[in-house]
DNA sequence: TTGCTCCTCACGTCACGTGAGGTGGC
DNA sequence: TTGCTCCTCACGTCACGTGAGGTGGC
């Protein structure tokens, strides 16, 4: 494959496929001139890429996960990054919810909406 | 308040603190010597850019959203921010169970496992 | 006087984005 | 021969983190 059909099925950037060359998370098989040459299951690699980089790992986490391949290894990071997950998803709720209600709030002012005031009083409620 | 009061009210570091200000996103009102003197309502006014941030606001876009006033300014940037919230939402709950299910698979290789493979499947879906 | 907190640069980091200038396949 | 895609630097960006060296309040 051309990086162009990676581009294409993945929907990367080129940027984003040569910097994950550089750390070491893909690689081109072979060149055609110039041209990097990737195999078919590129594909599933970057989708196990994409997917660990959602989850909020790092690219340096992901190197470490998928290319020493030993079960445990992987399993202890990732049994950390889920708790993590679970935080930012909850995060993201209130946050969420917040915004949500503000856009909707029938009060002139947001911040006398004791709504809006009880998302601010959350903000920082989790950090204590 | 002194900037450290402020830390250990918000949570945020002096780094972070210091950054806001030279983007223009707070301010101290006065100083104590070399030292940053804050209002008590800073607090109020760091959660509130806080729950932008979390809601995956730029700081650039906090800073149009609470400093030019209008209502229908921040009620339209704050629209777009909501289907872009839902949409990472969405996204991190499916990392989340992708991840999930690896660590409680019984298959010896995940890459093996039809459930692992139909998360896999769904990254690249909704690009297209 | 001694700590401790605070200060201001300035450079580093992470995950890319963005040209600039050039080469090669079809 | 002409486009078009691809290439390699190299520097930019965003939101901070991290010292280095120094000042000031209590």
């Amino acid at each position: 494959m051309d990086i162009g059909d990676v581009r294409n099925e993945t929907g990367l950037t080129t940027a984003t496929l040569h910097h994950y060359e550089e750390v070491g998370l893909i690689s081109s098989t072979r060149r055609n001139g110039l041209r990097r040459q990737y195999e078919d299951d590129i594909v599933e690699r970057l989708a196990v890429i994409v997917l660990c980089r959602r989850g909020g790992f790092t690219l340096a986490e992901i190197v470490e996960i998928t290319t020493t391949l030993p079960r445990r290894t992987w399993r202890r990071v990732a049994k950390n990054k889920l708790d993590e997950l679970d935080r930012r998803i909850a995060d993201l709720q209130l946050a969420r919810d917040g915004i949500a209600h503000a856009l909707g709030c029938p009060q002139p002012d947001i911040m006398q909406c004791e709504h809006f005031q009880a998302s601010l009083a959350g903000v920082f409620a989790t950090a204590d």
